[in-house]
DNA sequence: TAGTATCGGTACGCCCCCGTTCCGTTACTC
DNA sequence: GAGTAACGGAACGGGGGCGTACCGATACTA
């Protein structure tokens, strides 16, 4: 009994290499992002990371596996919602966060893969809805608070006031690569703020 | 010379299937909605269509070029704009016209596999891009009209409300699934009508 | 009737990936 | 130094798709 229930000691042997994880991972997201999940190869990922593929496979079991793995990883779930003092600039900073997302980390770059992937990848659908009703629950946040301020009808959708503001990014990204510079940004918030302001 | 530039004969040998060439389209737009651009295959699409490997690449070189056919076939461009008489009846239409499209025609079933494939396929987003063009422009032209209605402010970004009714439709679809049913409809041209209207 | 091009079916060579297994080597613990 | 488990590299059997080629049968023209 003398070893039971320790502090959990470090395995003999070689450790796993972290650089190796991370490798992994990036080169998951990059693959993924490029050519979609039916396409993507451990042997890809593998040459991509700079790993052998038994590296990969000692790792994850297999491809859904890993790619399920890298999508979770990449995401910030549980982030609270913004607090400026005023609900233009809540909404303001929640779009400008969501643009930020899609344009500066690799959940833009996996976003239209995993919209299409989900539909057939249980798995991938699951860990998709999460952050969605995640990213959603903080909206409704701030739509509730604006709504206690007075600066939202009280009688409105809730699901409608966020889609307004979120959508035209979905939109833009998704559909037809618009800009997503500062003017359009904040005249989403604008345009919100008419539709459904008291 | 005797035969030379006539009209145009029909050719000597069986002629090619009608029946066949409908199949063919359907079946590969079935199966690339299901599986995606990568994962289907010229064998899967013939069985689909009942009919043999061979006169599928008879009528397409290779995979690529059938689904290309396929997704333009299924499109409806060209179609004028709605003229309800008001700006209001005629945003609503191009709202239910494009929720229609997305529920109840095969492009509603392709368009997340589009959305994804284009990005790495040059043809396809070729294809892609004329579709949402096209729809774009038209939905352009009600905004202008409008505007010389007296219905929407002068200094509107035209682009701004045609993202304000369109975006939440495709948002839905695609991001977030919830229903597209008429009380949605109804407040997204409500949301529009308010956010740019005079 | 002769000629032609389609039809479905089958088979082929080629290439690629999956997941596993074996090496010899390396890093870390006891 | 002994033991252990990771490492990179290479190979394997199995499976599957691509695009081509051939077959006898069928449909249509001249």
């Amino acid at each position: 009994m003398s070893t039971r229930l320790e502090a959990p000691r470090r395995a003999p042997g070689r450790p796993r290499s972290l650089e190796a994880d991370e490798a992994i991972l990036e080169a998951t997201v990059d693959v993924f992002a490029e050519v979609g999940l039916e396409a993507l190869t451990m042997e890809g990922v593998a040459a991509r990371a700079g790993v052998s593929k038994n590296t990969v496979y000692r790792r994850f079991p297999n491809k859904l596996d890993l790619v399920v793995s890298a999508v979770r990883c990449y995401t910030n779930v549980g982030a609270p919602p913004p607090d400026t003092g005023t609900t233009r600039g809540d909404v303001q900073a929640l779009v400008d966060d969501l643009v930020a997302i899609v344009t500066a980390t690799p959940m833009g770059r996996m976003l239209p893969i995993l919209v299409a992937a989900r539909t057939r990848t249980p798995e991938l659908d699951l860990a998709y809805s999460e952050i969605v009703a995640d990213k959603r629950a903080r909206s409704a946040a701030v739509v509730r608070r604006g709504i206690t301020r007075g600066d939202f009808r009280t009688d409105v959708d809730i699901d409608l006031v966020v889609d307004a503001f979120v959508s035209p990014v979905f939109y833009r990204l998704l559909v037809t690569n618009a800009p997503l510079d500062e003017a359009f940004r904040t005249a989403v918030v604008d345009a919100a703020l008419r539709a459904f302001g008291a």
